[in-house]
DNA sequence: CAGGATCCGCTCTGATACTG
DNA sequence: CAGTATCAGAGCGGATCCTG
């Protein structure tokens, strides 16, 4: 992006971060830096449709709680699709959508990016410590 | 990105997350996730090194505790640098690092998918809400 | 199997008051 | 000016028990 692109971002992103678009800032601002909405989306990516024990069993230390609470959030948004089989036991199986995959290519770079400064990130608070 | 270089990525990032690196997770993912973090960072890297008192002049809503605490972890995770003048009243300015810097171009062109994608997301959303 | 309901400790946040 | 301190309320997140 030029400097330029950069700028126009920004104004569209400040347009629609602020005043009257709150509902959607405590939603998709939250999906981007929730590690468990991370993981859910990760794992359809990479391991396509799901259900809902398989995707527990896959995300290490979610509680059901929380994994319900987060796939209700993500298919709210539009991120992840629900399907229900009428069959007993019953039978739920997770997607990602169109909309939940151009997040995941969206969020990649990014979170490549942190995972390689990881090494910067820790010395700057090691820094800041000792300035304590 | 092709294909491979997403999943490495992944991988990469995986690696990161996961376990040991929890101290990473509640500081680096929140400044992802964090709407005050955000408008600190864009503020800085638009408008420059500024001062406590301006920056919450330009960060409409937020209260001066949560700046405080805001700027506290941006400075421990190396992305703004604080100085500090010995005068009376006392100054202080805040600005972006290269970190920083880094981190706002990683995170402009997700940030400005998302301000693109918002009629999607009330779509989704109005047609959750219909179905329930 | 895929959750809903409940209890409970904890953190996050805002509002207000005070200080070097 | 640039914070710190304190109180109070809301919501997060885990653990446990229950159900169609």
């Amino acid at each position: 992006m030029t400097d330029d692109e950069i700028l126009n971002a920004w104004n569209a992103i400040c347009k629609v971060i602020n005043k009257d678009n709150d509902d959607l800032k405590s939603d998709i601002l939250n999906h981007v830096g929730n590690k468990w909405s991370l993981f859910v989306i990760h794992t359809l990516g990479v391991d396509g449709r799901m259900r809902f024990s398989n995707l527990q069993k896959n995300i290490t230390g979610i509680s059901q709680k929380m994994l319900t609470k987060c796939v209700r959030e993500l298919e709210r948004d539009g991120l992840i699709s629900r399907t229900v089989y009428p069959e007993v036991p019953p039978r739920v199986e997770y997607e990602l959508t169109s909309l939940g995959r151009g997040f995941l290519v969206q969020v990649t770079p990014l979170w490549y990016w942190i995972a390689n400064s990881v090494e910067q990130f820790k010395e700057a608070r090691g820094n800041y410590e000792k300035s304590k």
